[in-house]
DNA sequence: TGAATAGTGTCTATTAGACATTATAAC
DNA sequence: GTTATAATGTCTAATAGACACTATTCA
């Protein structure tokens, strides 16, 4: 008998860009338009079947760059969905495995967008194909999650930056300000900065000292499955 | 073309037992002993093929229930391993989506068990088949991990428990000891317990308070993923 | 009465948050 | 000098851990 269960890999991608009407910084995602049924015309999360030569975090990869252009700075799994209702016809049976990625928007200002490839703000999006709204829900409270307790956030930012950008990372991912004073030393206790001995100039105020990250450090503890 | 890939649903089982030399309370996982190549003769996370017409979770469930006679207290998906080395030969590519489940073993003193069932303690394991050493030690780490911010301990345990009861399963899992003055505090502060009003007698020594948990607040906190 | 564990009180060190103060650039 | 933000200091409340002490039962 042959396994009648679909396999496929999907990415909830998700980047930093200013807001249209705000310009202040928040999460975007890129989405997909579907030209086929089901659900055909609805945005979906990019994504296809997994190719028989590629592992899962491969296939993600590939996905991001074919959506977006651009090299994911952090990939993580996030979940497999495989409930029997996930497709309107019971027709074709799916497993997907999700996986969700942090990039630099700026590289390539959102990188590649067409008629049926388009950034959404993450707190505006239209009506979803399949159970897409839930997983992006998910995804955005594993992002908000783990932006607490790991180093995430610095996935959005270049080589060095200044406590004041990661601070409007952290401040754009939570959607809450947060003291810089006290930023600076949760931050600085964590031992997982270092400070470049260069600084930011340009400003009308005093010049911010530029910091990187130990590189010695993972992005995020996953335990016994770093690094896969 | 027909997708050459073959999708598996396995669980890593938990109960609490004693230790066979200490008799102090230490995880257990049951195993079971695969009977053709590859890895013949190796134990093995219980799992199976996912049925045509079954969701992921009741897969895991439906293997948990044919390996140990138990219901599971507390199930939750783990991950899916899906690299193309899994197996020693690139014959058959698996991806195998992994569940972790607690059961409370008192009631059938650890359930089934046959020349090819075997229960171990978590850390004295034999040689497992394929990357099974691996998904164990981060079943492991998880677990560990959960029950710290999260009130899955009480899966181990009946209806209702005293603290010293509570303190001994984290104690088990956690490996090392807790000051109960501190471990009171901590747990009732949290506002999950409920004082049954009843007491537990017996011992030569001040009889303990009963406490149940509170119905209403999940074993953890998956976000929007509740009850999934 | 003594042994054993239940349960409470208290002290200290650490941490999170609020907010004041000083430093230094651009204009 | 003024303004804006960098960077530091200080106070308070909450929390974790160590440990002393009281309560109550059984042998």
């Amino acid at each position: 008998m042959a396994d009648p269960v679909t396999l496929a890999v999907s990415t909830v991608i998700f980047a930093l860009r200013p807001h249209p009407t705000t310009r202040l910084p928040v999460l975007w995602t890129p989405l997909v338009r579907r030209i086929r049924a089901p659900h055909q015309g609805k945005w979906a999360l990019p994504g296809g079947p997994l190719g028989a030569d590629e592992g899962l975090a491969a296939a993600a990869g590939r996905t991001l760059r074919e959506t977006t252009g651009l090299t994911p700075r952090y990939l993580e799994q996030l979940y497999a969905f495989g409930s029997l209702d996930r497709a309107p016809s019971a027709a074709e049976r799916m497993v997907s495995v999700i996986y969700w990625a942090l990039v630099r928007a700026e590289e390539a200002d959102a990188g590649i967008e067409s008629v049926n490839v388009r950034w959404f703000v993450a707190d505006e999006l239209p009506e979803l194909a399949f159970d897409h709204a839930l997983i992006l829900e998910y995804a955005l409270w594993r992002l908000r999650n783990k932006v607490e307790y790991s180093r995430i956030a610095a996935a959005f930012l270049g080589e060095s930056f200044t406590l004041a950008e990661l601070r409007a990372v952290h401040e754009a991912v939570l959607q809450r300000r947060l003291d810089p004073a006290n930023f600076r030393r949760q931050i600085e206790a964590s031992g997982r900065l270092v400070p470049t001995g260069e600084f930011r100039t340009g400003g009308r105020h005093r010049p911010a000292r530029l910091f990187r990250h130990d590189e010695s450090i993972e992005l995020a503890d996953n335990g016994p499955l770093t690094g896969l």
